[in-house]
DNA sequence: CGACTGTCGACTGTTGACAGTTTGCGGAGC
DNA sequence: GCTCCGCAAACTGTCAACAGTCGACAGTCG
């Protein structure tokens, strides 16, 4: 599982951790290119296992390559990123179907007390942050109890993070989204599969209609848009 | 288009495309360990770049990768099938539903057409060459028209060649799935997604089945007999 | 003044060698 | 005879250096 990381890894097994963090959280920016002799250095590294590192980003879908030009952080427009949805509706709509036939009580507990601590966080003043959705999202999958699904979804989750980590999400999306999760809870709780994919189909698409609005308002007036707004 | 293939490519990348069918050819029997010296010695290259097209087997689910121990031919039992067939199941059921929802007339046709040869094959007395059943399923999803997941289904599906390849199919198995693909064009033809979707997933559900029968046949009996078949 | 071409610099692609780890074998001890 | 310990061989992990390729800049010709 993720329990504690083994730090018996291997340099290329780490390194892919550290790019990995370096990607999604930004500090490389997006659409920048990767200089192996230089991140090499910056690591104390050899290019090798740095190469090999690269690699799994990129089938990882977090980076792509251009022969000869070396990896940048990949750059999705609306395009893109409708296409990226299709895959994560594929693959979730049949997690929450699993799930509903396969929870546990015991997963059926998991999943109250995740949405619990969202909306406490909500109500909290925080801004839903999105490490809980993703929890919730996690514990969907624990229930659907589907290895093979669950790592893609993990993929197509980081790819998510990687074009949500920079923008904002707004109060009434939050809003909206917590009640999905609740009516998908619902529907599981009842072992209706239709009904558990049908939620999540309508919870993907107002996800991806957000993150699609919000790509065009930081993203759209591309002509020499030169405004860099990686604060978030 | 997908035009002559760029010779120019990579060694790294050349090295990629011959391993992968030296595995999906069965020349590296499965379960046999990958020697990174023998290896390149024997392709006249040296270990980096065959390393790299190592990891890039092993990030597409045909090799498996072990610390200090190496890669080697993934072998999957009853319970991974399952698995591996609930990822295929998630993908191909959405592409068959968007496929009845966007296919083209053109699109309609080459689905009729592919499914005439293969008739044509197997009424020849051929065995219905699994090339053909790629090219039926190839098809329904280029009128899915979703990119994402189709790159994800070619890689389940090399994940399924990888088995299917060590036995064989049975007449009675051909002759169901034809049967399946043409119930498949219907629910297309009428644009009927939900029943384009059910459609896929019998039909996968019997090529399942089909598999972990041949398995039982063939690998179950072991001289230790471990059937920790706990596939639900 | 504009377009083409030759050259330079930087970076990726590849190679061979070195170091650390694991595994298998052989011998000593019980 | 069986078990445990130690050594050696083989293999993977890593590194530094070499070679090939692409892009950019400057010089030259029309």
């Amino acid at each position: 599982m993720t329990g504690p990381a083994p730090q018996r890894q291997s340099l290329a097994g780490q390194t892919v951790d550290v790019l990995r963090e370096l990607v999604l959280t930004g500090e490389i920016s997006t659409g920048q290119r990767v200089n192996e002799v230089e991140l090499a250095h910056r690591m104390h590294i050899s290019r090798g296992p740095l190469r090999e590192a690269i690699r799994h980003l990129i089938s990882e879908g977090l980076l792509v390559y251009v022969p000869h030009r070396g990896a940048h952080v990949r750059q999705a427009d609306a395009a893109e990123l409708y296409a990226l949805f299709e895959l994560r509706a594929a693959l979730e709509c049949a997690a929450a179907r699993l799930a509903a036939l396969r929870r546990s009580d015991h997963d059926l507990a998991t999943l109250h007390q995740v949405s619990a601590e969202s909306r406490q966080s909500y109500e909290a003043g925080r801004r839903f942050p999105y490490r809980l959705d993703l929890a919730f999202h996690q514990c969907l999958l624990e229930a659907a109890a589907s290895p093979r699904i669950a790592d893609q979804v993990r993929l197509v989750q980081q790819q998510v993070i990687l074009l949500r980590s920079r923008h904002e999400v707004d109060q009434a999306h939050t809003h909206a989204s917590m009640a999905d999760h609740d009516q998908l809870i619902a529907a599981i709780a009842d072992r209706d599969a239709d009904r558990a994919s049908a939620v999540m189909a309508t919870h993907l698409d107002r996800v991806r209609d957000q993150m699609v609005a919000a790509l065009g308002e930081s993203d759209g007036p591309m002509d020499s848009g030169d405004r860099d707004g990686d604060g978030g």
